[in-house]
DNA sequence: GTGTTTGCAAAGTGTTTGCAATTTA
DNA sequence: TAAATTGCAAACACTTTGCAAACAC
């Protein structure tokens, strides 16, 4: 029964992935995580930050966004040459990408699947399989 | 029993495309299609250009790529945000991109299948599906 | 000749960096 | 107070654009 607590929530995430909560980065992971399977890039996330009246630089948005990511706290997706998609949601599933609004969305998960493994040269491993649907409007 | 015409094979490539098969295009041209499967990014193609001693500027090799990738006769492979590489392969397949090389190639045909098919809003359709192996040196 | 293409240099976009000032533990 | 973090502005990598000169048909 417990009741949602956003702060202490942000707080938990970040004291285990052993990052010093600071005003910026606790006010950073509550708008990132206190809703689920955002796909959210770093201009996108500043002007929410300054929306809601958070002071914080857009170089701190880059640090804090790639920290997240090292940290397991997000997963970068590539799907655009131009600009980095952040996800909240880091379990293994894959994109769809309108390629005209440029949103990103997540599939629901069994939708899709994969058959065959891909073989890899010695002195490789495999990091990840991501499938991106491409549509556009018709 | 055809011998290989590569120059006329790249012209008749631009005439097909409806491009005027000008000098540049026509080196651009034979540079990425006498050799198969080739996954190349602006600089490199400009930098190769140069070395054959082909006057050619960074602007019109952006400019070729796209009006290639419009004419079919490439496609371009978002892997990587911040570069665009360019596939020779127009045809339905996947790619494995190692992460530390930047190195983008196919794979081969059959290896990897695809099941399932998304489900996609009213108003769209789907203009393809990508598959990328991203793989690191371990 | 007329419309297309090129090259240059400048501008643009998204991202990273260096470093002094601030904040955290 | 020592170490980590921030913000700013400058630097950065890649790409696009505007326009006069060169080229293709």
């Amino acid at each position: 029964m417990d009741k949602v607590r956003p702060y202490s929530h942000a707080l938990d995430r970040l004291r285990n992935a052993g990052l010093r909560p600071t005003r910026q980065r606790l006010a950073l992971a509550k708008l990132l995580f206190d809703d689920h399977d955002r796909h959210i890039t770093a201009e996108i996330l500043h002007g929410e930050a300054l929306d809601a009246k958070v002071r914080v630089s857009l170089a701190t948005v880059y640090n804090t966004l790639h920290q997240f990511n090292e940290a397991g706290l997000l997963r970068e997706i590539v799907v655009d040459s131009g600009r980095s998609y952040f996800d909240t949601n880091t379990s293994d599933h894959h994109h769809i990408f309108n390629e005209d609004s440029r949103e990103l969305k997540d599939i629901d998960d069994g939708q899709i699947g994969l058959t065959g493994m891909p073989a890899v040269g010695t002195g490789q491993e495999i990091s990840r399989i991501d499938v991106i649907v491409r549509v556009k409007n018709s």
